[in-house]
DNA sequence: TCTAACCCCGTAAACGTTTTCAGTAAGCCT
DNA sequence: AGGCTTACTGAAAACGTTTACGGGGTTAGA
């Protein structure tokens, strides 16, 4: 466990060998090379404990074998579930994943995206909860290849996976409509996020092609996290306590949503109908269990995970925008028969 | 986002500002240059976009400031929990992390550490769920500083976090015997690995302190899951169905837990008592609140990450064994006062 | 004016690989 | 037997840094 004198490297193998290190390296990669030679070299390699230094190889390949993650938080389930798909994708390409957690910093983003220049990853997948003007100008001056996943503006030149939590929301309030709902209250975000924004917009326009009003007491802003999410759902039943459905522009929202609702002795779904969205892990384990509208987080991860390696195959395609179409996924918070 | 030609590279900058590589380096590492020369540098740097090869950097300077981290499966709550910790600590020091999973697979777990020998980071934290010979050789053998979390067997020349089941499952079953519980069911995971051989002996020495016997009909083994959790309570209350309080050996299978017995008609806590291990997030937002026993994810992987980045600094010190005390957090699902 | 001391700077080696290029030995054909 | 091809091998360069060493210029002291 202690670090060892110093470990062999090909010259130690060619002196025992008593050959050249090209040739040790010829051996060690397969090429072709005399039956004698590859069975000395191998048996010194393999007496010496020989281990290849990759970052030599790196320096001289100019490939790490390194692909970089960047999110703002891995303690948010949605990246994790990201995180499970990408890992094996890119290991069974031999590729190591290296992780940033960014805490949504811009400043910290962008630290990420010029890194590339170091050269200690081969690319980069990166989930900007803000993207800026700066992060545009980073991302087109970036020096590996880079996948974004969250819509960037129409046309920029880099390979991108979204989401289409305007159908998302869209199913969401047909299904809570369908079932009769029509005071939906809307728990969202900051808006000056992607998600937030987007599932804004698409709130209204569900609205509007339900044909409901839009009310101002019926929606409420406060952040993606439970506690947050919790506070914003109770100022949104002091504000509209008539409301008989919540959509929640995410699903800690939402947990937070069943904990008030709870506490305030309204029953789910009975008395108020609760959706989420992301369908995290914690979703079906929740009580009731909660409906959400699967953003496809894994899918996403997955095809973020492929597109990177496409283009580390072939730098020079034109860049791909990869859309993954939302599920809705009906559980008892809206549907449920059982009672407590 | 297209790889650029080739990036600048000292012999670019030093082209530009007319002096030699050397003067290059110098003056981007500080050292003592006169005035005009670093003008120049910074000035060549600057125009060009320059940004330093962290690979050839490593080559010369034996090491990488990049740091492993290696788990069985990210999915899981508590290992989340540690690399939340883990990965501010290390970022602040200056180093990246590398992400493994390896499915708890013993081949794979060894790779890793034999994957030392690359020199790609410049130590390693695992956490292995079981601890074989092949574990410890490869361990002692290992090129680089490494951290294990996870009881070792003493004696084993490594650093080590340990978390104290023992006492955590002591805590909790004092906690439902005080409460007047008297057939306490016990569901463990595999008895084969660190934490289930544990917290099966703890669960035997805890019952005995309480002078409570020991059925075998209160015992079942399933897996660390929800699911598999789920299976072995059914298991359980089929066997048992006087059982009032279930000690669960983690979270996830204490979630298990309140779905079968919600399901059952059983009421928590009121007709059975449930209380798990690991205070995972999840924990509190479940409904009923999970009573659990916080074995101090954060703190260990904190503690790991501190004491790697000692030895880091210091590789010649004798290796660490850090015990973290656990902590009985009570929650509704033992001591709850609500009901539906 | 000469020497000593000092300060910068450039040359070159080194880190551990991969790869090009040229050379040698062996085998084949005529 | 001599020339040609083939098959393998070794020397050396290259990847982009850091750093030991020594040379050259300047300044100060004698």
């Amino acid at each position: 466990m202690v670090p060892v004198s110093d470990g062999p490297t090909i010259t130690t193998i060619a002196e025992r060998a008593g050959v050249s290190i090209a040739s040790v390296s010829r051996v060690l990669n397969g090429l072709p090379t005399r039956e004698n030679t590859v069975r000395r070299v191998l048996s010194a390699a393999e007496e010496l404990g020989y281990v290849p230094n990759s970052v030599a190889r790196s320096l001289k390949s100019r490939r790490t074998n390194q692909v970089a993650f960047a999110m703002a938080d891995i303690g948010n389930p949605v990246y994790l579930a990201m995180i499970r798909e990408i890992q094996p994708v890119l290991k069974a390409a031999g590729y190591r994943l290296v992780l940033h957690s960014t805490d949504a910093d811009v400043a910290d983003e962008i630290d990420v995206l010029r890194g590339l220049g170091e050269r200690y990853v081969d690319g980069l997948i990166m989930i900007p909860l803000r993207v800026s003007e700066a992060h545009l100008k980073a991302v087109e001056a970036a020096r590996a290849p880079v996948v974004i996943i969250g819509s960037v503006p129409d046309g920029t030149r880099v390979d991108n996976i979204r989401a289409d939590s305007r159908t998302g929301v869209r199913l969401a309030l047909d299904h809570l409509h369908s079932l009769g709902r029509r005071r939906i209250g809307f728990v969202n975000g900051p808006l000056d996020t992607v998600p937030g924004s987007a599932r804004s917009t698409a709130y209204a326009e569900a609205l509007t092609a339900l044909g409901l009003p839009y009310d101002e007491n019926l929606v409420e802003i406060g952040d993606f996290y439970r506690a947050e999410g919790a506070a914003a759902v109770s100022r949104l039943l002091a504000r509209a306590p008539d409301l008989d459905a919540i959509m929640c522009a995410n699903d800690l929202i939402a947990l937070g949503a069943l904990e008030v609702l709870r506490r305030a002795g309204r029953r789910v779904p009975e008395d108020v109908a609760v959706a989420g969205m992301d369908d995290i892990d914690m979703a079906a384990a929740a009580w009731p269990a909660l409906t959400s509208v699967s953003l496809g987080s894994a899918e996403r991860g997955r095809a973020a995970a492929e597109l990177l390696l496409d283009r580390l195959g072939n730098g020079e395609r034109e860049p791909r925008v990869v859309t993954v179409p939302p599920r809705l996924v009906v559980r008892a918070s809206t549907a449920g028969e059982e009672t407590p």
